[in-house]
DNA sequence: CTATTCGTAGTCGGGGTGACTACGAATAAA
DNA sequence: TTTATTCGTAGTCACCCCGACTACGAATAG
């Protein structure tokens, strides 16, 4: 029922990737949306994000674009969850009738819960890499990965 | 960022244990209602998807209401977050331009990351039991367990 | 100086969630 | 049988968040 709305992390890993296959040349976010299905202001939207937590760089102006700041085998889907996520949790809470005990236990008993499992999450994700999520590059020449439309 | 809506969880661990702390006599939604802070309809929706899981019984009527069907150290909330979760995946997958293989790979990378997910959450909530998220009953009298706001 | 690209503010539409009303069906009690 | 209680469910509504999109300013290479 919940449909959730972690387009962001899908997109982070997929621009991840793109970036990994292309370490040598910054890489526009105009150029990314012919990838990724999104529009370049939300691109970059996330990919600042990613900026913040040190993971790529950017540079403006002509041949201006974005790059990873690590080699794509010192970069694990963790780093980009959490960058991500920024601390928002996986269950939510809700609002219980104030001064009922039980009320107040679960609270807190979902809150733990909510740790812990956010923890096993990280935990986990911080087990693969960018590199380990990269297709074979070698099958694909440059040009097909950044311009998998075949454009003018 | 992403705003989780998993208020189904929460209110079903909450009324859960309601019923934990009432196994003998049923228990009404209107009453529940003033425990949890939901609408009576919105409690008998996601009591229907308990009782779908064999959780919960109801029965119409006066004095009719809702009962638990198992014990609750027989009731794992792995139980009540399959109930109300009913597959919704925890990510979400998105778009990707059709044709492009690293778009393509992502999407396949992504679903198999959310099935070990989710197989992990689940398994860390089958081991926790509703009857060991209720708070200790012995402190409280029953007609404070279902009466929190002391009315009338 | 110009073209390119990032950076960000701001607006807009769609989808999902939960509150709420309303009414029918089932059941216990008189 | 009649009545009151409670479930069951359809339907509407407002709110919020996400992502698409436009617009414009700032930075930079040539």
């Amino acid at each position: 029922m919940a449909g959730p709305t972690n387009t962001q992390f899908a997109v982070a890993i997929h621009v991840l990737t793109l970036l990994g296959g292309s370490e040598a040349t910054p890489v526009s976010s105009d150029v990314m949306t012919e990838s990724v299905a999104a529009n370049p202001v939300y691109l970059r939207r996330v990919l600042g994000r990613l900026r913040e937590a040190g993971l790529v760089g950017s540079r403006p102006g002509p041949r201006g674009g974005w790059q990873l700041q690590r080699p794509p085998s010192e970069i694990t889907l963790g780093d980009a969850w959490r960058a991500v996520q920024d601390g928002a949790p996986i269950f939510g809470l809700h609002a219980v009738q104030p001064g009922c005990p039980v009320g107040a236990s679960i609270t807190e008993t979902l809150g733990g819960i909510d740790r812990q499992l956010t923890a096993s999450v990280e935990a986990q994700l911080d087990g693969i890499t960018v590199a380990s999520v990269m297709p074979d590059l070698s099958t694909f020449s440059a040009e097909e990965l950044v311009l998998p439309g075949a454009k003018s």
